[in-house]
DNA sequence: CGACGATTTGAATAGGATCAATGGGAGTGG
DNA sequence: CCACTCCCATTGATCCTATTCAAATCGTCG
């Protein structure tokens, strides 16, 4: 591992405020790893082994049943994933797949347990990242619940755009299939979604999306600070 | 508070491992009272002034927005509920109220996290509760992505049969309304549902549900670990 | 008994999903 | 540089599920 990764990961939330020497032992036992697109990390119902979170690039987790297949949530750099079952030691309850040349840090499960046995600093930080991944997935239950499926595209428009530059053009971070799936819906409905968001001066262009009426959009959107993450 | 609540509290998940003197902290600041149904105990938006716990009765916890609610998930003895906004002191992001005549533990959101910064023990079971309160989620939120409404319908009847005496007759916790809120549905649609599994052996008399063809009623749920409480 | 809310049933509608077919880029190989 | 191919995205048509609105029925509690 190169130092300058070392610092990059020490400055991630979970490891800020960690003892030095439980950290150079995680360190030690972690991979980190380049991958291509369409690689997949984690299957769901497998045995919780590592403990992962995105450097670089975005993993998607997803879930099956049924013969269906839902996409739960994207991970973005510096951000962890599946923590929960690395703690419990349970089976993974989602997959996880890069959708685009990621790079990823992974430890083993077994190195995360033995330091928040340790560790006390760490295990209170473990505590307010657990709640914040927690109320994270109950504004996205909220989300689905409350919300029909153009109200959600609106809000995600919103969401990038407040992630991005905030200059009434948003790139789209994934493919619209991706897209879709996440908002819980077909990618054919989402077309027609976009279309129906056309009169509010919502313009698509391949991953280019044009915002030129943000008080209409945000009028039909409603964003919540109860439901969504951007704040206005 | 009478000596009989108190060691039916020091048995909940989230105090067995407490220290003594931290316990009794705890319990000298909260407040144990008996609710009316139809009480609304905590209000979305609001800061979090106190975790609850259930010791008898029923809560259901529900969101609202756009003039639409839904309900999030019902809670039910020894169980607590908004753990993660008392932890991060932030705003609730449910509401809370009683579906029926209630024994409620309060304790004020500061106490909590006294606790959790002095008792290590007590940090460490949090973690726990929380990580287990996080898959509970997701399984709700894989159940409604993936599941159709009559799916989840026959899921949850599996999921009474377990909880109760699995004799072939179940009893509904709570009225219909709000199983088919909980469900992601309308209670109209949620009588249709009671037909179309009919053929599956489910006779529905009120609040008394009759199995007669589990067999079959399992073929068409297809219950997953990975989503369901019960574990067959 | 009467009133009210909960539940069921019926009919019409709307929102999404599915199926099928077409258009459009991005990348590859000549 | 261009043609080809493949996959993604769009569009159209149809189907299906679930919601809405309306009305009847059931049950429970005063």
């Amino acid at each position: 591992m190169r130092p300058n990764d070392l610092s990059e990961i020490h400055t991630l939330t979970l490891f800020k405020k960690m003892d030095e020497n439980n950290f150079a032992a995680i360190i030690q036992a972690a991979y980190l790893q380049n991958f291509p697109a369409q690689v997949q990390l984690a299957n769901e119902g497998d045995d919780a082994d590592f403990l992962f979170f995105v450097i670089e690039g975005c993993v998607e987790l997803f879930a099956a049943a049924n013969g269906r297949e839902a996409t739960m949530a994207m991970v973005g750099p510096s951000e962890s994933f599946i923590l929960a079952a690395v703690l419990k030691d349970a089976p993974y309850l989602m997959s996880a797949r890069t959708t685009e040349k990621s790079r990823v840090l992974m430890i083993p499960a077994q190195n995360i347990r033995d330091a928040f046995e340790k560790d006390e600093a760490f295990a209170r930080t473990i505590i307010l990242e657990l709640a914040e991944c927690y109320r994270t997935v109950i504004k996205d239950y909220k989300n689905l619940k409350l919300r029909t499926a153009v109200e959600r595209l609106a809000n995600r428009l919103l969401e990038f755009h407040c992630e991005q530059e905030e200059t009434g053009v948003i790139e789209l971070p994934y493919d619209k299939k991706r897209l879709a799936a996440l908002l819980g819906m077909t990618p054919e409905n989402l077309s027609r979604a976009f279309l129906t968001l056309k009169p509010y001066g919502v313009i698509v262009r391949g991953s280019k999306i044009t915002l030129n009426d943000m008080k209409g959009l945000i009028t039909l959107a409603k964003p919540n600070q109860l439901i969504d993450r951007h704040t206005k």
